[in-house]
DNA sequence: ACCTGAACACCGTTCAAGT
DNA sequence: ACCTGAACACCGTTCAAGT
């Protein structure tokens, strides 16, 4: 009876209530701040009472991934097949921009969700309904990879913090690696829109991204296919 | 004068045997199994022997990283440009296929070591020698990204431990995401090479591989540039 | 029957005590 | 001066004791 108590001082913990907290402590202070024990804290439960809501800490994990691919907007049907797909990655870009710890998460992720079966399965449908054969649109998906989650495949992903490279860095960094250097420098000549980074990283990823988009168009227009005799996939 | 019988009694500990150690460790059980403390104990040492080799685990980790890297093989001068590359990115593959976990790793990494900027250093030297400007060999690095260390990019990387999918495993997906189902049973009418996995990981590789290399030597061709007036990168 | 605090088996690293 | 064992501050999860 004293138990009843509990309803008044506080709403009972659902798996809701869970997830959306962890989302919010990890993009306000980073993935390493979601363990059982803080989580816990932050909701004022005993860490134990978690585990009510889910069986072990990757059950966790694979609901707030699930809150972060709800957030991706669904395939526009009104735009042919590249500009569907295209829009679709670059929305799940944004969503992983609004959580950039969620990449991490469903890299370590071994199998998916429903919610990200069902998220693949609709991706799926837009080169199916854009009249690529599944052949093709099985080497797509390999092709694009993680890409379709809107991730981003650069060399070092964490430098988010960092601005620009500093002049002097670059000088240094001249000296023993030159190309590298030259490289890095040719950054800066580009203003076209850099706000924080150093680098446009829109443009850099809807660069890789048109690349990989119009290497398929120009299969899917050649009719190719796997099981025909091997040329360089891309060419003609 | 008792601490020279030690000489005697174990070789003296050094940073070398540290880190081929903790590569064959990983090698064969996976790299959650290195931690400082099974580490030192595989060694024969107390953990903190091993703080005398290393400042801590993260430096630990660089330097098996780097044992990994100086196994990719130097690159062919007698190439041109675009095979070159795509033999140096095809030695990295096999580097991480011999190393699974090292992948991983390197993702964990912010900035990189000497050794993997010498590794960049002589790929960008590669499309530089080739003729490539400083713009579209940037823009090269970025489309590219870490595909330039071997990384595969495909939606799920863990699987390797599982062969192809069951028959009846995609007959009950196909209840729930039929176009799923049909890409992933259209792997197995593929024999061509196919060893252990359900699908063929080496031609997906190149299928990606070379639709980029194919739109970046495209571009090269039409001397693009990315300050020239936007049209679809790699179209035309 | 339900809840939960203590405990277990780890981890990387600090630090002071011992040689 | 050098080495190292105990200790610290964590972690996810088990389990039995208490209500």
């Amino acid at each position: 009876m004293t138990g009843r108590t509990k309803v008044d001082q506080r709403e009972y913990l659902n798996l809701g209530r869970v997830l959306t907290t962890a989302v919010s402590v990890a993009d306000e202070a980073g993935i390493e701040a979601i363990s059982m024990r803080k989580l816990a804290q932050k909701l004022g439960v005993v860490p134990m009472a978690l585990y009510k809501h889910v069986a072990n800490k990757e059950q966790l994990l694979d609901g707030v991934v699930d809150v972060v691919v709800r957030e991706i907007a669904p395939p526009d049907p009104t735009l042919d097949w590249k500009p569907a797909v295209r829009a679709r990655i670059l929305s799940a870009r944004a969503a992983l921009l609004r959580h950039p710890w969620a990449r991490r998460v469903m890299e370590s992720k071994a199998t998916p969700t429903p919610v990200v079966l069902d998220y693949i399965e609709s991706t799926i449908a837009i080169f199916r309904a854009g009249g690529l054969s599944v052949d093709l649109t099985h080497h797509a998906l390999h092709a694009l990879g993680s890409r379709i989650f809107g991730f981003t495949q650069e060399l070092y992903n964490d430098s988010q913090n960092a601005g620009p490279i500093p002049p002097e860095a670059i000088q240094m960094l001249a000296q023993t690696h030159p190309h590298s250097a030259a490289v890095a420098d040719s950054r800066r000549h580009q203003q076209s829109s850099v706000v924080g980074s150093g680098c446009d990283d829109q443009f850099e990823f809807e660069f890789a991204l048109d690349i990989v988009l119009d290497g398929l168009e120009r299969l899917h227009r050649q009719g190719w296919s796997s099981s025909a005799p091997r040329t360089s996939a891309a060419s003609g």
